[in-house]
DNA sequence: GGAGCCAACTTGTTCAGACAAGTCGACCCC
DNA sequence: GGGGTCGACTTGTCTGAACAAGTTGGCTCC
């Protein structure tokens, strides 16, 4: 369906690499050679590699042909956004269960993450997550005001909320930034995870924003250690993930 | 110095936004209107401004002009995968212990992160960093066969292993992947770091690779929580990051 | 005032051609 | 065989042009 003819090349270059028609290490064919197949030109052809490049599944010398460096397909922007997305991917059944939801004013980290002006009233949402039934994950959400009305009108058993916000209220989540570290699990997260105080916890926070870069949700995600994994590739030319002292 | 003319336009363009020219959230000239400016064709401008979202500076939406998500400058591929060059842009002072430097065989998952037959020869080396003198990370990398002997020639001070390894050998990381999760300290990671044995600890497992995509080395990092933290931003086109279950 | 429409503007996609720069294997010479 | 040179090949950079598709603000009309 993707009339677009760089994606559709992409696509069918995935495909075969993920078909195992290319090895790890193999190399693609040349530019000129896929443009000639495809009756494309060479700069269409440099587009759909280029796609590939940024998902990690090839790389590029140059003077020497592209090579495949893995098979693995990358998760999605939604996929990563979204919990219920990730789990339903895996084909695990996903249940979530409703701590609280209420209306107080931002604190000082909440207003800054959402550039909100101080005290600003957010929606705070708390939820436990299960994977098959396991307690994986605390989530602890503030909704910015200008999305708070949206969300609160949403039924409580919505499987996701940002998809849910998007179909309903079309606020579509563009932009993510992601801050990953460790900590003890506090008594609050230890009862809910049934796991002991002091245990080793995997924090994901991160703010989704609107095309215009407004943020739309602020979240602490904590996950059990063991749970889940977060991977991220790089090359010399592009590095989306940074290190960080302390508290980000 | 950059003859290369996109990037010039990249590196302009990126001083102004760190400058606080363009503010978060307004927007950038046009590309016409850059192209005219720069006397270059829109393509190459095109080419800039796709160096900079890659690096999560800007944002863009068909139809509307481009915009400014943050101000922060990204780490380079070199401080991400070195802690040395890390430390330092940090202004902090790297010391590091080495515990151990072993030629064995290596593990089932060595061989295979590294594309190894089974039971190959790697050098095994353990080092405790420390960061301002504070027992910070404890390292634990496997280096393939074929680069052990240029490592161990190295002497033992050395300040980063891949930049020696890159000036003295010419082997040079182009790609890198990195698992990051969570886990409680075991009875050696809790006496190197001074902590409890069970304890937080924020693990980065990563191997590193050549322009080839043939692996170098892979580590095994443990920080003490609170001391670093990982972040990524995405967006809807380009996702680096990915969550995965279990042991990744 | 409000709703809807339109026109100017801006980014997205594609093409064809050109030259620079780096790689790699074949070939030659010693 | 070893080593160096060279040429074919391949990716990187850049141009100029054209049309598609989406955004935005202003204008008209009710």
């Amino acid at each position: 369906m993707g009339t677009i003819r760089y994606l559709e090349i992409a696509d069918a270059l995935r495909a075969a690499i993920l078909a195992g028609e290319y090895a790890v290490g193999a190399q693609l064919p040349s530019e000129s050679d896929l443009a000639t197949r495809w009756s494309a030109s060479r700069g269409t052809v440099r587009q759909a590699v280029a796609t590939l490049a940024a998902e990690g599944l090839i790389g590029s010398r140059q003077g020497a042909r592209r090579i495949v460096l893995r098979h693995e397909r990358r998760h999605s922007f939604g996929e990563l956004n979204s919990f219920a997305q990730w789990a339903e991917g895996l084909g695990q059944e996903v249940t979530s269960r409703f701590l609280s939801r209420v209306r107080r004013p931002a604190t000082a980290e909440e207003a800054e993450r959402l550039a909100l002006a101080p005290d600003t009233g957010i929606l705070a949402v708390v939820r436990l997550r299960l994977l098959d039934g396991e307690p994986t994950m605390v989530e602890r959400t503030a909704y910015a005001d200008w999305v708070a009305a949206a969300v609160e009108a949403l039924p409580d058993d919505v499987r996701s909320v940002m998809d849910s916000l998007a179909n309903e209220s079309g606020i579509v989540a563009h932009y993510g930034e992601h801050l990953i570290d460790a900590l003890g699990a506090g008594s609050e997260d230890a009862r809910l995870l049934e796991i002991r105080r002091g245990s080793p916890l995997l924090r994901q926070r991160h703010v989704s924003a609107t095309a215009t870069g407004r943020p739309i949700e602020w979240t602490d995600d904590r996950y059990r250690a063991g749970s889940v994994t977060f991977s991220v590739s790089n090359s010399a030319v592009t590095t989306p993930l940074e290190r960080r002292t302390g508290e980000g």
